[in-house]
DNA sequence: ACAGTATGTCAACCGTCGATGACTAACAAC
DNA sequence: GTTGTTAGTCATCGACGGTTGACATACTGT
């Protein structure tokens, strides 16, 4: 009658559903994203989608704060940070969940419901284990530092898409990155 | 009978209506601000918003892309001009003005409607005027790269607050930063 | 004073969105 | 097979947002 009924599982309904908004996240701010967009993509009723998380605000939280763990280009330590956050945002390597990660939070940034998320997470995930890697004096404020110059090489790619850098210059190119970065976290 | 009945002048309502929208979307982004927000802010029937200026993109377009001039701190020439961003972003001094433009880009950066105007404002009124002062080999690349530092700094004090760091450090706080900004605009 | 227009107000339309509750169908236990 | 529970669907509610058109009022010229 009503549906050719899908294939009941809620465990692979679950994770499908938080797969689903987690790409919509990355590509639309929270305001954008609807349930309804969600449960298209994760092939899923938008009922179902209130009725595992609660609320869209629910979902986007357990999004955001469920990994306990750091990011993994803080994970793997204080050697070599810098060049790993250079490559990383110039996309040539490895740890693209990182980004996406900062993506979700960059382009909700500035959206009301989800700003106190974004700012818990940001601080959760970002800032503490980065100060925890530092050494010497006020690791949080040039922990912060760091993440301002990271957020400003991701947020300028969102409102003008990729550096178009040609091959010549790449290098130099990222090398001038890792230079910001590291002076970032220099000790003042 | 209806109400008390607003003053008429159109030109004051016109300007009374940019000044609220601007005040709006400096703290709220293209999404959230609504055009009876910015009516009751400017003490105006909603309509008339829309009797002025079309529709609330056309009116944020307007806002965005009116002043032809650049910014302030570019405009006042390549001496000096690390110096003035730092002071600019530390908040210690002058053109706030212009860190209100850019924090009405930042903020509506990610909202679907207004992503192109934003684009086309910060190529048009950031981007190409630091290029043009900036002697050397690209200096469209570097000119994004310094936009790249002011906008993480900015958006960090969107997420996170203004950067409290205690009056010791101010002056050695300042200096990174106008050193980050010194760097980021370096030749490669 | 009168007519015409510029300005402002009100009410409503239409779409979208998050959320809810009633219903239906699959699965498991017995 | 019967029964009870879990998973999924549908229709709908209430709120809100942008926009529009009909109406009311203030100003201007004659």
């Amino acid at each position: 009658m009503t549906k050719p009924a899908r294939r009941r599982n809620a465990e692979a309904t679950r994770t499908a559903i938080l797969a689903a908004a987690r790409h919509c996240f990355t590509r639309e701010s929270y305001d954008q994203v609807g349930i309804r967009d969600i449960a298209v993509e994760a092939g899923v009723d938008a009922a179902l989608v209130c009725r595992y998380f609660g609320s869209k605000e629910d979902l986007f939280a357990q999004l955001l704060l469920r990994p306990d763990k750091p990011l993994e280009m803080i994970e793997a330590g204080r050697d070599g940070l810098s060049t790993r956050v250079a490559e990383m945002v110039v996309n040539k390597a490895g740890d693209q969940e990182a980004v996406d990660d900062l993506l979700i939070m960059l382009r909700s940034a500035s959206s009301k419901t989800a700003a106190n998320l974004v700012r818990e997470a940001m601080i959760k995930r970002f800032d503490e284990p980065v100060a925890q890697l530092l050494e010497g004096a006020k690791p949080h404020l040039r922990a912060r530092m760091m993440g301002s110059v990271i957020i400003g090489l991701i947020v300028s790619k969102i409102i003008r898409g990729p550096w178009d850098v040609d091959e010549p210059e790449q290098a130099a190119f990222q090398q001038r990155i890792e230079d910001l970065v590291r002076l970032s976290i220099q000790e003042l």
